[in-house]
DNA sequence: CTGTTAGCGCATTCAT
DNA sequence: ATGAATGCGCTAACAG
């Protein structure tokens, strides 16, 4: 049924070592064999069972991906940068959804690693201690991406979520603003939440603008809690003449409440975030938000990944990915 | 180094084979065995080796999907689909951009094949003679999903694009509208390019209306496209009351322009389209638009597929989901 | 219920 | 430059 690397020894005359010599360009083959070869595996449609070349070789050129949520346009970034590199590399990627899932990021850290991947790309929430237990059983490299975990001990790539905040309240603040809202995650995600949520209280500190509770509303990223972050910010008095939102998605919902509340985006109200999505500029207006090199962070991961793989030495394994702030239409002089 | 079934066999005091049946949960062995076999399994942190057990038992627990472009939503959100059901029974999938060329789409379904995932879902661009080619070498089930071939050779599951189409420009017709432009994708793309043309094509017909070659436009699914050619359109007289584009985001791209023109949608041009993209509840005025079930889409082929790798019987092979118009505030009486 | 024995298809010594 | 032999870790008869 199946053409195996015998059937073409056979085929060709020769012994199977020397398919198998030729089918992985060994040098040593005279190039006389080498055509018999190439003619028997064209006969025999021969393909190459890369199941049993990983368990004689012990590599899968393949590696395994965490992510929580294809679906999520930002992450769909970064895994397009991933599979890019890998295939420039010449590895497969296993994608799994874990939605940020302890347990299930857990699950799939395992069976990836029952099914031989050469390496891993973790990209989830939190990394608690039954994460970094799992990446110790691993024998394969492992790098974070997207994520930090707090002791630093594993390979990581990522912007600086809290200086991009900082940045970013800081151009509201350049801007005369004083009353600036906040459109939060939630406060248990390191990255987009908690270090967010920092560099907007470093900027009004090193300002000196005191810090409102009742400026600060934790949405969970999406559009919907965006529009209802800022209808409760519209209602205050005084109201807030900047909004600064932790994700482009949640800021444009701002943009939409503002105007169906008869105020003008940037004049009544400024509104900045953090991701540039592709949507940020498909806004009118155009949103102002500090950009985060989503692509860059999977090929820069996948890239460090196959160093990794190779046992080449690594000089920076905790790379800082620089950010930018992209100036639109969604902020003004107060 | 590695630990195996061997070594979980000595530990336990068993053969390999018993070992090998409680991993499998085979239920001829005693329950205490079982128990001592769980024990050494725990106290040697064991972890099969699922590309030993693939080789043996001809199963990878894999499939291979083959997609456009993963960091695009719809595509995006459509492999979400296939990853849940994929993981509801038991798979993990490879995913592999191919940009819709044929060349790498070759090629990736050759590699996929190498890797012996137990079946395959294509999403691509044209189906031609050498896919075809390609997909019967293969020994595993393959399942077309958002794609089509002529002759009806493969499974599939897609929407009915012309249809699609047609009942979006009906209610552009039913609201009065005559002159109804279009933005279509490239006509080689037999989905979303030429199947979406045909459905204009057919109610404008069906409605006594003319087709006017400078109505309708190319371009190429993005936003910046749908600016460019609604930029044409308002440069016609007369121009279009009503624009039907092949994909959302032209469609926004449509909005913007008209409104940058000092004009208004709805009352001064209605615009509809297809798709039904996240960001299409996100525009002002929202987007009427006929729904796609990206999602399900995915899920459906997926699900499809593993009937097909069980060996089930299929009743129906082809299948067609239904689509849906979603009314919002982007379309007015003319 | 449990153990023995063959492969699965290939990479990789080690000879020649 | 080529061939023979071994084993990668596991499943799957088969026997008992």
């Amino acid at each position: 049924m199946t053409v195996t690397i015998y059937d073409v020894a056979r085929e060709a005359g020769v012994s199977m070592a020397t398919v198998s010599r030729v089918v992985n360009n060994n040098p040593n083959v005279k190039p006389q064999t080498r055509k018999k070869v190439f003619e028997a595996i064209e006969r025999l449609g021969y393909r190459p069972n890369a199941v049993a070349r990983g368990l004689a070789s012990k590599k899968t050129t393949t590696v395994g991906v965490v992510i929580p949520d294809i679906s999520n346009s930002i992450f769909a970034e970064v895994a397009r940068g991933i599979e890019d590199i890998a295939n420039m590399y010449h590895y497969n990627i296993i994608l799994c959804n874990a939605d940020k899932k302890k347990e299930k990021e857990i699950r799939v850290i395992n069976t990836l690693l029952e099914k031989q991947v050469d390496g891993l790309l973790f990209m989830g929430g939190v990394v608690t201690q039954d994460h970094i237990q799992a990446f110790n059983t691993s024998s394969v490299p492992i790098v974070l991406c997207g994520t930090k975990e707090e002791g630093n001990s594993f390979p990581s790539v990522d912007i600086d979520h809290e200086i991009a905040a900082f940045d970013a309240v800081n151009v509201l603040i350049s801007q005369g603003h004083r009353n600036i809202g906040m459109i939060s995650g939630t406060l248990e995600d390191p990255a987009n939440g908690y270090s967010r949520y920092q560099g907007y209280k470093r900027a009004l500190e090193e300002a000196g603008i005191p810090i409102r509770d009742n400026y600060v509303r934790v949405g969970n990223y999406r559009y919907e809690s965006g529009i209802e972050a800022t209808k409760y910010f519209l209602s205050l008095d005084p109201k807030p003449t900047a909004i600064f939102s932790a994700t482009d998605e949640m800021a444009i919902g701002a943009i939409h409440t503002i105007q169906d509340h008869g105020l003008k985006v940037p004049d009544d109200v400024s509104v900045i975030s953090v991701d540039n999505i592709r949507m940020a500029s498909m806004v009118r207006p155009m949103l102002t938000t500090v950009a985060q090199p989503m692509y860059d962070i999977g090929a820069v991961s996948m890239r460090l990944l196959t160093k990794l793989m190779n046992k080449e030495t690594i000089d920076n394994n905790q790379v800082i990915l620089p950010h930018e702030v992209i100036n639109r239409n969604s902020v003004a002089h107060v």
